[in-house]
DNA sequence: TGACAATATCCGCTTATGCGAATACATAGA
DNA sequence: TCTATGTATTCGCATAAGCGGATATTGTCA
């Protein structure tokens, strides 16, 4: 009971919940969230981080980034409340204004060779 | 996406949780929850207007007591969040003991004529 | 090896949340 | 109206959790 209020609790943030909308159509890294979140790098690094101990995202590290995903191996409940969340969020204005920052992000990083530059 | 935080942050504690469980099979006044939860009466009290207040409960007061239900007018997310939740609860061992609880202190209900008694 | 970039963690601080006891409120019945 | 019972709210306190800046860690490349 405790470790399904503690996958809850995981949900229970506005950014968190930015983040996992995010990490819907495929994995970032951290600099990309910043990016979009337009929050400092150590509030992401931290929400990331609940996520995990979670277990609703995992990050793989690919040289100096590292890259989050929606955790591949869920628990039933785990799957079924993401399906849920995913319907939820995008309905959402946040979620979708969100979208639009992350293709525009992603956008100028393509035309700049020197990506992310650690801003805030 | 604050509202669908929210609604998640009520269920992030598993007093909570243990309540949402134990009114699945019907309505209950909150000297049976206090009773199955051992837990004091402000405690129980206080937990249930967090439900109440995320919307996932409602009470109707009958003579002295009050009798708390699940909410009859779901939203899609909470309809189908609360599908899963008592697919998951049932399966817990913390969800069948208090279920048995329940169960027994109901009985013992009825033969007392002189209910509640509010202890604790 | 040294400098730099991306990320994680630590620090002090502030706010939110939980608790049990005490108190306030609402209702029923004498 | 007075009293007793069930429930809600308040109070003081303790702990948890959020924040941004500073620092530590990890990896790249010269």
């Amino acid at each position: 009971m405790k470790t399904t209020a503690h996958l809850f609790k995981a949900l229970s943030e506005p950014v968190r919940l930015r983040i996992i909308a995010l990490l819907t159509d495929g994995e970032h890294c951290v600099c990309d969230l910043m990016a979009v979140l337009d929050l400092p790098q150590s509030t992401v690094s931290r929400h990331l981080a609940a996520l995990r101990h979670a277990g609703w995202v995992e990050g793989k590290r690919q040289g100096l980034w590292m890259y989050y995903r929606l955790t591949g191996n869920k628990s039933p409940l785990q799957q079924q409340a993401l399906a849920l969340l995913r319907r939820e969020l995008i309905t959402l204005s946040q979620g979708q204004q969100d979208q639009e920052a992350l293709a525009a992000f992603l956008a100028t990083k393509d035309e700049t060779p020197t990506a992310c530059q650690t801003k805030k």
